[in-house]
RNA sequence: GGCAGGGUAGCUCAGCUGGUUAGAGCACGGCACUCAUAAUGCCGGGGUCGAGGGUUCGAGUCCCUCCCCUGCUACCA
C-alpha cells in the first residue's frame, strides 16, 4: 500500500488551542482521512512545540516549572483533537526524549556532512527585552523598538552559532525551479522565490540567554552550550517523529506532505529544507501553505481581541457541522471568516435543507414506496451526470493543484442540488399511483439511494459521524469510512434495507 | 518605500487569450408540488463591474493615473 505521511505545524505551547489551531488540525485531518478512504496507507503526525523563551516566561507567571506547564497544555491540545474528531496518528512534543535525542543526532550530522555550515560569531546591536530579540534599523523608531516604545533599548553584544543558509540559495532556487509543486500555493510561492532572489542571510542558531531549549550539542568556543534557537529545535520534529536516528526511520521519512499556515512558510520551504540538504537527508515532497480564519460579524467586530471558544462552536451544531462549516467557508488557500450568521445560514441550507431533507424525504419514500428494501435497478441520468461532480471532488482533494477542500465539498453540494431535482422531476408520489410505472419506481428509489451513499462515502472526511449516520440509514453494510472514495462506481444497493432515523441536521425549535 | 495579489449583486465569489441583454450559491419576492426536517422545484427583483482618463467598431476583460484592501519584505512562534 501507498504510504501517505501528512504532518500539521506543531502548535507553541503557551496557550490553550483556539480558532486557529483548529482550521488547520480540521483541514489535515480531511485531507488525511481522505488519502486512507483512497487506499493509502496514511500517518498522520500533530503536536506541539514547546520549548522557548515565552512558553517559560508564561509558565513563570503562572508559578510553574516549564515542564509541568507544557504537560497542561498539550492535555489541553490533544483533548480539544479528540473532541475535534483529529485522526491523528502520533503526538509529538518538543520535550520528548526521542525528539531531543533526534535533534541532536540531526544537527551533529550536519555538522559532520556540512562541517563549514555552522560558524561562530558575534552579534552585536540593539536588543530589545520586551521582543527577546535584537532589532534592525528600519524596526527602530526614535532610539526605541517600535512595539515597546517605552523600554531602552540595550546595545548588546552575544557570540552565537550561525546557520550558513546563504549557501543553500542555488539550491532552494533549483528546488523552486524543478518542483513547481513543492510549494502551493502559488501565491506562497511566488513570494519564497522573491524572497530568495533578494537575497538570503545567515541565521543564528543559539541564543545564550535561553535556558528552556534543548541544549545546542556543540560547545561554543568558551565551554558554554547554548540554548538552540526554537526553529532549529521545531522544525525537525517531522523526522524525529519516525524514529530518526534509530529504527526504520527511512521507511517513513520523507514526508509527502506538510500542511503549515501561511505565516510560516519561510521557514518550512527555505530553511527547513536548507537543514536537510546541509545533513544529506531527503526533503519533504510538499508544502501546502493554508490561510487564516478571522472572526467576523456582530459578535465579534467591535471589541477587539474577543475569541470563539471552540466549545461554543462544537455545542451549537455539532463537531461535524463545524468541521463542514469551516472547510466549506473558508477557503483552504485563502483567508476567510467566522460569523455566527454564516455558520447559522450554512447548517440550515446546506446541511439541514439541501443535504439533510433530501435524505430525509429519499429514504421515507423507499420505506413508503418500495417496502424499505432498495431494488435491483440498473444506472440512471442521475449516476451520469453525478459521475462529473465526483470527478472534480477527487481533482479539489487529491492535491494535484492544491488541497481545495472547499472546492471538494462545492462539488458535493452540485450533485446533492441534483438530487433534490432529481426526485422533483421524477415526482415519485405520481409514479407510485400508476402500477405501470413501477419500474421507473424502482429506478428512481434505487438511483437515489447510491446517490446518497456516494455523498456519504464523499463527505466521511469531513463529517464522519454524520456520514456513518447517513450510511446506517441506508442500510449499506460496513461503515463508510471502509470504503473507497475512489470506487464508488461500484456501488449497488440492490437489497440494502433502509430505515428512516433521526434527522442527520436538525433543524433548532422556535425559541430553542 | 519595494515586490505580489485583489477591489464585480445585501454576503461569499465565477467571469480563459476584449465581442450579443455581466453569472452562481446564500439571502429576498412570487408560483408550483406534497415524498420530506414549513423542506424541495420553477420563475423573478437586485449590480455606476473602486474612481478618472485612453486604445478599439466594441472593455468588467488591454494601457495610464489615482484611491482603498491584503500578503511578503527573514532569526516571537
Amino acid at each position: 500500500m501507498t504510504r501517505f505521511y501528512v504532518t500539521t505545524a506543531i502548535d507553541y505551547a503557551n496557550g490553550d488551542p483556539h480558532l486557529g489551531h483548529a482550521f488547520e488540525k480540521i483541514g489535515a485531518d480531511v485531507i488525511a482521512r481522505y488519502h486512507r478512504m483512497v487506499g493509502r496507507d496514511v500517518h498522520f503526525l500533530t503536536g506541539l512545540d514547546e520549548h522557548g523563551q515565552k512558553v517559560a516566561q508564561t509558565a513563570a507567571d503562572r508559578g510553574l516549572e516549564p515542564q509541568a506547564f507544557v504537560d497542561g497544555i498539550a492535555a489541553r491540545f490533544q483533548s480539544m483533537w479528540t473532541t475535534l474528531n483529529i485522526s491523528y496518528d502520533q503526538f509529538i512534543r518538543t520535550t520528548d526524549a526521542t525528539h531531543k535525542s533526534g535533534v541532536r543526532a540531526l544537527i551533529e550530522r550536519i555538522a559532520e556532512k556540512s562541517p563549514d555550515d555552522f560558524y561562530e560569531k558575534t552579534y552585536e546591536g540593539w536588543y530589545c527585552v520586551g521582543c527577546e530579540l535584537f532589532k534592525r534599523e528600519n524596526e527602530i523608531e526614535e532610539g526605541h523598538c517600535a512595539i515597546h516604545p517605552t523600554r531602552q533599548l540595550q546595545w548588546t553584544k552575544e557570540r552565537n552559532w550561525f546557520f550558513r543558509l546563504t549557501k543553500y540559495r542555488s539550491f532552494l532556487e533549483r528546488l523552486f525551479a524543478g518542483r513547481p509543486d513543492f510549494l502551493l500555493p502559488e501565491s506562497r510561492r511566488n513570494e519564497m522565490l522573491a524572497l530568495i532572489e533578494s537575497g538570503l542571510e545567515d541565521i543564528s542558531i543559539t541564543r545564550s540567554r535561553l535556558s528552556w531549549a534543548i541544549p545546542f550539542p556543540i560547545a561554543s568556543s568558551d565551554g558554554e552550550h547554548q540554548g538552540t534557537w526554537v526553529w532549529f529545535d521545531a522544525l525537525p520534529n517531522y523526522l524525529t517523529a519516525t524514529g530518526y536516528p534509530d529504527g526504520a526511520w527511512r521507511n517513513r521519512w520523507p514526508a509527502d506532505l506538510h500542511v503549515i499556515g501561511k505565516d510560516i512558510t519561510r521557514l518550512h520551504s527555505i530553511v527547513w529544507p536548507a537543514m536537510l540538504q546541509a545533513a544529506e537527508l531527503p526533503l519533504p515532497r510538499r508544502l501546502w501553505a493554508h490561510g487564516f480564519v478571522h472572526l467576523a460579524g456582530e459578535r465579534f467586530s467591535k471589541s477587539a481581541g474577543v475569541r470563539l471558544e471552540l466549545s461554543d462552536a462544537v455545542a451549537r451544531f455539532g463537531v461535524d457541522a463545524f468541521r463542514y462549516f469551516l472547510l466549506r467557508e473558508v477557503p483552504f488557500d485563502d483567508d476567510g471568516n467566522f460569523s455566527w450568521e454564516r455558520f447559522e445560514d450554512r447548517y440550515n441550507a446546506d446541511l439541514a435543507n439541501a443535504l439533510g431533507n433530501l435524505a430525509s424525504r429519499s429514504i421515507a419514500m423507499v420505506e413508503k414506496y418500495v417496502g424499505g428494501v432498495v431494488p435491483t435497478a440498473g444506472q440512471t441520468l442521475l449516476d451520469e451526470a453525478d459521475a462529473g461532480d465526483v470527478s472534480a471532488y477527487h481533482a479539489a482533494m487529491d492535491g494535484r493543484d492544491g488541497f481545495l477542500l472547499h472546492e471538494g465539498l462545492q462539488a458535493v453540494w452540485r450533485s446533492v442540488a441534483r438530487g433534490n431535482e432529481y426526485v422533483d422531476r421524477q415526482a415519485p408520489w405520481k409514479l407510485a399511483k400508476d402500477p405501470g410505472q413501477r419500474v421507473a419506481l424502482e429506478e428512481t428509489m434505487a438511483a437515489l439511494v447510491r446517490h446518497l451513499a456516494r455523498h456519504a462515502v464523499l463527505l466521511a472526511p469531513f463529517m464522519p459521524a454524520k456520514a456513518q449516520a447517513l450510511w446506517e440509514q441506508l442500510g449499506a453494510p460496513g461503515t463508510v469510512i471502509s470504503q473507497r472514495a475512489d470506487r464508488l462506481q461500484a456501488i449497488d444497493a440492490s437489497g440494502w434495507n433502509v430505515t428512516k432515523g433521526a434527522p442527520l441536521f436538525p433543524k433548532e425549535r422556535e425559541g430553542a
